[in-house]
DNA sequence: AATAAATCAATCATGTTGATTAATACGTCA
DNA sequence: TGACGTATTAATCAACATGATTGATTTATT
């Protein structure tokens, strides 16, 4: 899956390392290129020249005004590669067409009570035609991403089903392009790397809060997977009390709370004040806690959260987990930085079709 | 300190990967570097010709007896390269030059009751001008590294002084080559990922328990300093009990609740049992913890578990972390594997030469 | 005239590829 | 038993490819 050297997606480091800084910066002339990369103006001239041709990037308009010659600014060329993305959740199964600048151009949903394998694969096959059918031929899908939820059998008796499923490589099957499967609050944690509109150091920790609790590392610019494929599973982070993140700081936990499941959508958020008060009290405590974890050991000077929680919790949150910070003890560190992300509900979808972009055009292939 | 190309320490990212490798798995002829590495038996040739020449390799007796042509390992050259250390300590400055395969060849030591700046500079300048002075013209010293505990200041009202010194500066002035400070936990850390005899994987977590507790962490084989230098600050990581791991695993909680302080080598670590035995179940309680967040984030397979303290201690220490990893909730995650360092007392001052010799001779500088 | 962006042409550094040489073990045959 | 051919492995040589740098040059602007 990872070993053909599809010829136009065949990119070094060099291009991967100019892709990635006019992605996050914005559009960049030539020169500043060779300022930050530290190549020479040749170099960038000859990469630059065969990404405008392989269509990548757009020359811009040029900026007068200044001394000296113009420049002319280059940007992502939105239909230069195009990347599906799978997100398979606890009501809602997403199907997304991603193009190169993190623009969704079809999406489709499904709503279910539980997903079986049988539902998710039809939904996703079915999906998978009709898009692909609708692309123009010159249209380049570079790959498809999975998000999902780790041990979907754990949810209950009648998700037994999924123990042998691969989701992967059920749906690899007859597909010309390679198909990736990460953990959903990864991939939440990669959208946000790749698509993000915030402005990130490049070391940060991701905080989701969804069903679930979980997370992402980033580090050095880059997506920390770890060696058994299992870095950031914040969720499993040990918090005081002999529990574990997502004991206190899910949305599962205030379901529990509330007495009943809330729906796939903010629009459905209807919770009592009181009640979501509490949640995020205590959320926010262990969130806080596995913060300052995560900067001892890392100097991480930002922590991100974000959650499929409406705008407001997320914010609710985001200050309480500050305040709780200041009550715990940081001796010989400095507390990190806590803001809110930019991405909400369509994190992990977008993070889904992050995961061959990532794979094909971040420098070192995101992965570690 | 970091900008000149000294030429004879100007290595290429292959050459450090050679001799990393040699480092770690000892001699290796060309044609096995050829295959870890992934380079073509030709370049290997041509790079281990320079590494030899310019005396950092070693072309070891021919090994016959297999199919084929024999096969002539190479290891390194002990005189390659030779580094200086310098460890700051409660009771106890060290200097130490140290070979390029980890060799002590010079020691000197001074103890105090506690340390001020006058009388650790003084001892390093004299002990550094014997050092010079004893060596022949033609040896390479690559550079300098000291290990310090950080903020001494907080140690007391008669360690004020150090609050406006700069001993990496200090000693710099009139030296030929770099001085490279580091806390002296991550330089423990740093020792037993170049010069420890254990078998490591490229990801782990150091811990180190001394008068205070600290750490390191080591990704992708490189230790981690973070974007604030303050990586591996495992001693700041939050506990249950609104503690922080050096309030309860370090020599001085045992000083503490023994009522006085041990001296500075492990014969005299004259410890009552109940009281030892007691300050391992609390330390290693916090310990365990620790390894488990550690393993939460960044998927640690193993933690390495070494301090100031006598064998017996710290095998105690590892025994008692892994049964109280046990009792720790650790779903989603696979528990790390604890191993015991094996440098112990040393390895703050081997570490401290280790800094100039991951800044030269390591991969990526082994810095980030 | 100074400045800045971008390119051209020549060169260099560092790798690969494919052919070649060297030294050995092993099977086979006289 | 000893001699000899063959497969195997290590290492190198020579030619070439890739991808960068350097220094001179062109262009468009204040």
């Amino acid at each position: 899956m990872l070993n053909d050297p599809i010829p136009w997606l065949d990119l070094s480091q060099n291009e991967r390392q100019i892709l990635s800084l006019i992605r996050r910066r914005g559009p960049l002339p030539r020169a500043a290129l060779a300022h930050v990369t530290g190549l020479s103006p040749q170099a960038i001239t000859n990469l630059t020249r065969k990404l405008i041709q392989n269509g990548f990037l757009d020359a811009g308009e040029v900026v007068r005004g200044k001394v000296g010659q113009p420049s002319t600014p280059l940007s992502l060329a939105p239909e230069g590669a195009l990347f599906l993305g799978l997100k398979l959740g606890r009501r809602l199964v997403e199907l997304a067409l991603v193009d190169f600048v993190g623009h969704i151009k079809i999406h489709r949903q499904e709503i279910y009570s539980h997903p079986t394998p049988e539902r998710v694969l039809a939904f996703a096959r079915q999906g998978l035609a009709t898009i692909l059918d609708s692309l123009a031929p010159s249209a380049r899908i570079a790959g498809m991403g999975i998000a999902a939820p780790f041990r979907l059998w754990d949810w209950g008796s009648e998700m037994a089903g999924w123990h042998d499923v691969d989701l992967s490589a059920s749906l690899a099957e007859g597909l010309a392009f390679p198909v990736f499967l990460e953990n959903d609050a990864s991939t939440a944690c990669a959208a946000e790397l790749i698509f993000g509109r915030s402005v990130l150091p490049r070391d940060f920790v991701h905080l989701y809060i969804a069903h679930f609790a979980g997370g992402g590392v980033v580090l050095d610019g880059r997506l920390r997977i770890g060696p058994r494929r299992n870095a950031g599973a914040l969720g499993s982070m040990p918090i005081p009390g002999g529990r574990q993140l997502l004991d206190a700081a899910s949305v599962s936990t205030l379901e529990q709370r509330l007495g009943r499941s809330l729906p796939p959508d903010d629009s459905g958020w209807q919770v009592p004040t009181d009640v979501e008060a509490q949640w995020i009290a205590e959320a926010a405590h262990a969130l806080a806690f596995v913060a300052l974890s995560a900067t001892a050991l890392l100097d991480i000077p930002v922590v991100v959260i974000d959650g499929a929680v409406p705008p407001a919790t997320r914010r609710a949150l985001a200050d309480a987990t500050r305040t709780a910070m200041e009550a715990l003890p940081a001796a010989g560190i400095d507390r990190p930085k806590v803001i809110e992300g930019s991405l909400a509900r369509s994190a992990r979808i977008l993070g889904a079709a992050a995961l061959p972009l990532a794979h094909f055009f971040e420098p070192g292939g995101a992965l570690a």
